[in-house]
DNA sequence: TCAACATATAAACAACTATTCATATGTTGC
DNA sequence: GCAACATATGAATAGTTGTTTATATGTTGA
């Protein structure tokens, strides 16, 4: 039953994944994985940028990727998409595990 | 559980995601998903020269996502790792679904 | 060997993107 | 209101990347 998305599916499914692949990226995604970050711990934590990471936040938010809390002063962001977050434990662990069916 | 994975293990992870960011080499994937395929026929199915065929399948081929099989003059590919392509079946239904949890 | 076929490679270019620096917006507490 | 803080935005740039055109490599069958 593997049903082959349309060509515009194909594209927007590309979209996504063209966020993901970019390590800035993907690093925010994973430490906002963990808990609801404000931006200024993101860009602490990671040693990045807070422009950056603005610059960064608001493509994952285009997205729906992420979604962002004002609480007072800070903003904080977490994952948006539960599917998405799932994703990226599962690639998590594949990626630790190194895939033994070579 | 969910193991944060080490900034290399991230950069790695992107590399991947990065390949799957685009909407020609996910329209590949997604044909060779089917079945393997030769160049000539990705090409002429999706509508695509040769030449870029063979350009997206090198860096598909670098990064081990499909594998190559010769057959007399032509070469079948698909799929090289199973999780990889699990992962693309698992995209594809999320995309016809489009979420309900918002 | 040779032609015909199938795929790969190389160079060149246009389009895009991640990053930086500077500045603006918005929020809180006084 | 104002200063201090937190985040967002804009412009500029350097590096990357997808695509094309042209050519090379390799395989088959006579």
């Amino acid at each position: 039953m593997t049903a082959i998305p349309s060509q515009l599916d194909t594209t927007i499914l590309a979209e996504t994944f063209r966020l993901l692949g970019d390590p800035t990226r993907l690093r925010i995604l994973f430490y906002c994985l963990e808990a609801p970050r404000p931006v200024g711990d993101i860009a602490a934590s990671l040693g990045l940028s807070q422009s950056l990471v603005s610059h960064h936040l608001r493509l994952l938010r285009g997205a729906r990727l992420v979604r962002g809390n004002r609480q007072a002063k800070q903003i904080f962001y977490e994952l948006a998409d539960s599917h998405v977050s799932g994703m990226l434990v599962d690639m998590a662990h594949h990626v630790c595990e190194e895939s033994a069916d070579d």
